[in-house]
DNA sequence: CGTGCGCGTCCCGCTGACCGGTACGGTGAT
DNA sequence: ATCACCGTACCGGTCAGCGGGACGCGCACG
């Protein structure tokens, strides 16, 4: 399950539901829309929204609420993401340039991936990855660099649930992927061939904490089947990624 | 006043008073500190975090609390910002790509701009600005530029008030400032020399919205003092914010 | 080695903030 | 005209939230 109950019974409960409410792609949520996937008492909602408009979390606009600005400005300063996307830049902007690509950076948080930035030119392959958003673990190569590099429990559980088909292409074996994984930590890259898009391929190096083991982070290239080679860079991809650890590494600021 | 003072008697006033006592620069933040930053007294401070915590707002670590990876997610999907940025992204690339210095996009909220995002290099000009950090408006030239395209009401409350002095070089004088924003609406260039930082040199154009009269954002390209000579990049920063604007255009997504 | 300070945590009785069923006015489709 | 659905407002009951206070800890002092 993605997304845990949170309490209904206490007023933060019921905000932080209303704005988990919002996807990645509604601009407007009428209060009505709130009520139904809420699930709370249209009084409550109402009440509760209100309330987050007063204290700038949310917008009020003629066509409903919306996450406001002052969440985006907060969320900016969540600090692992932040210093991890600050350090990253220089690498992305990098990568983006010998390859005109599509690029990513992500971190893994439980069965999916969450994209902490993604940059691309005006030609990017359109994929359905969005900064701040989700995907899961087993049909990006992202994920599949963070699983490779998961504490073999977490690893274990993600392999023993039901893997979701995307595409045709996407791998579902439980067995399969685990062979992959290793591979994966054989040669330091993963590889992904339209297995959650069709038409898409990609290509992820891990960024790697301090002891070499574990993986911070992971960033990627994505690009169209065609023009788009995976092969062809993963020397490119994996220096990004190690430039980047040996970098985090010296300024330690992931802890926990 | 920057941060209006959030009602103490609610707990949602409460917890986003919490959350907005991390600054951009803090990693993490003991109980203690919380408290004195707050006001609230310990017991409460301590409750409210514990309710974050499981809200999957805060992270706990062993040296206290941090913004958590949560809000970071929901902060993304604030809409306007989020489509702001999606749509500027090749154009801020091209850009960089160009000048290879650092370049930001901006919008402004009151007296301040905030940054949506900012992308450089390794040898970037280190700036005081930051990806979801604020700057006063006066002194910075993405600042200028939205201050010019601004309402004229809200133009006259900033010019009416106190401009803080960041550096030798930085315009306390409304009248100098009022006669820099005409001259900003004639060149729709804004120039900023080390006016918020020694060292830095700055050049921003508007990004307009439909009429073209009202700037939902600017676009900047920032610089050393040496190297960087903003006029040279006049026709570059315009093109650029030009492009995004009239895509904006196009896809309505603006609103309120 | 006390002693004191600042820290995080927990307890517990009081109370007002929160709750949500209910009702009302407006608006658009049928 | 009728109805369905929306956003908004009211209001009395009650329990979630409140915060003063106490406790145990680790650390820096004299």
């Amino acid at each position: 399950m993605p997304h845990q109950p949170a309490d209904l019974d206490t007023v933060l409960g019921k905000a932080v539901t209303i704005l988990r409410a919002f996807t990645v792609d509604d601009q407007v949520l009428s209060l009505a829309e709130l009520v139904r996937r809420t699930g709370l008492p249209k009084a409550t909602a109402h009440r509760v929204a209100g309330d987050l408009v007063t204290n700038r979390l949310l917008d009020r606009t003629n066509l409903g609420y919306r996450l406001s600005g002052g969440l985006f400005e907060l969320g900016m300063r969540a600090s692992v993401e932040r210093s991890l996307l600050e350090l990253a830049m220089p690498f992305l902007q990098d990568l983006y340039e010998r390859t005109h690509e599509t690029v990513h950076l992500g971190v893994r948080e439980g069965h999916d991936v969450v994209y902490v930035a993604k940059i691309g030119g005006h030609r990017q392959a359109k994929s359905p990855s969005r900064a701040g958003g989700r995907m899961p673990v087993h049909c990006t190569a992202i994920g599949k660099v963070l699983l490779a590099y998961a504490d073999p429990e977490a690893q274990q559980e993600i392999l023993s649930s039901p893997l979701e088909r995307r595409t045709p292409h996407t791998i579902v074996a439980p067995g399969l992927l685990e062979r992959q994984l290793a591979a994966v930590l054989e040669n330091g890259v993963a590889f992904e061939r339209e297995e959650s898009a069709v038409g898409l391929q990609c290509i992820a190096a891990p960024v790697l904490a301090e002891g070499g083991d574990k993986a911070l982070a992971a960033i990627s290239v994505t690009g169209p089947v065609g023009r788009f080679r995976p092969e062809a860079h993963v020397t490119l991809v994996r220096a990004a990624a190690q430039g980047l650890s040996s970098l985090a590494s010296r300024r330690r600021s992931l802890s926990n």
